[in-house]
DNA sequence: TCCTCACATCGATATATGTCGATCGGTCGC
DNA sequence: GCGACCGATCGACATATATCGATGTGAGGA
């Protein structure tokens, strides 16, 4: 061996140039990591993934109500994890009278529309 | 209008059958909601996800200390970071003499492995 | 005008998470 | 064996999050 602060031989595995600690290229190009990072925070809920999700199967807007019986949570609870979703850009609500109406957000950037994409 | 509890009128966004309050499929079919969940809050993070995209950039395995030199992070916050992707089933770690080198789990799950390439 | 209904917001609480410093364990070179 | 190095683990701490009950708000019906 050459020594252990050197350049160790990794026979199976080569790596880079003269082996560990290579400075690697760091960060995700663009300004949208954490903006990357907050869609993957809002989808990393179960209740907030099945929602996504019973928003791309349906064709019309939804209605809080539908969450609330379709999900075992207090209304609270439900109206925080769609707000969670609204700040993360993936739906839109609609008031129309006394109901409020939720679907995916038409303009959803295109990082997001591609990710949500995968959950049809 | 037709009452406030019973069927209000939708004419510019009609809603289902009877109005709001229908039964939705409710559940994402199969058993890994939470699974899947579990996949996006990995990648919910800043520093994961950049890690993640580092992996997916690099030919070759990376030594944790290159990450250490990436991030602006100690080393015990860099271990915790990647034994979360390590859970998520994302990553996988070989141990090589004094070092420990990371690469993207070539048996990730399939929809994890669907996430990923979208960060390619 | 008053009441009801749907939804949002507030306050509280328990749990999860990100970060650090300190320490431990394993793998070398000497 | 001893010491140096890499990396994981532990304990502590601050912050974020998921959830609930209680209350506020706005729209409609009676």
């Amino acid at each position: 061996m050459s020594g252990a602060t050197a350049t160790p031989t990794r026979d199976p595995i080569p790596l880079r140039i003269r082996g560990c600690c290579q400075p690697v290229a760091p960060r995700i190009p663009g300004p949208d990591a954490e903006e990357c990072a907050a869609v993957f925070r809002a989808l990393g809920d179960t209740t907030r993934l099945q929602m996504i999700h019973m928003l791309a199967e349906a064709t019309d807007p939804v209605c809080v109500c539908d969450f609330t019986a379709a999900f075992d949570l207090g209304q609270p609870t439900i109206s925080h994890h769609l707000a969670k979703l609204r700040e993360a850009g993936l739906i839109v609500s609609t008031r129309r009278g006394i109901w409020t109406f939720h679907q995916l957000n038409p303009e959803m950037s295109a990082a997001a529309r591609e990710v949500v994409d995968l959950l049809h």
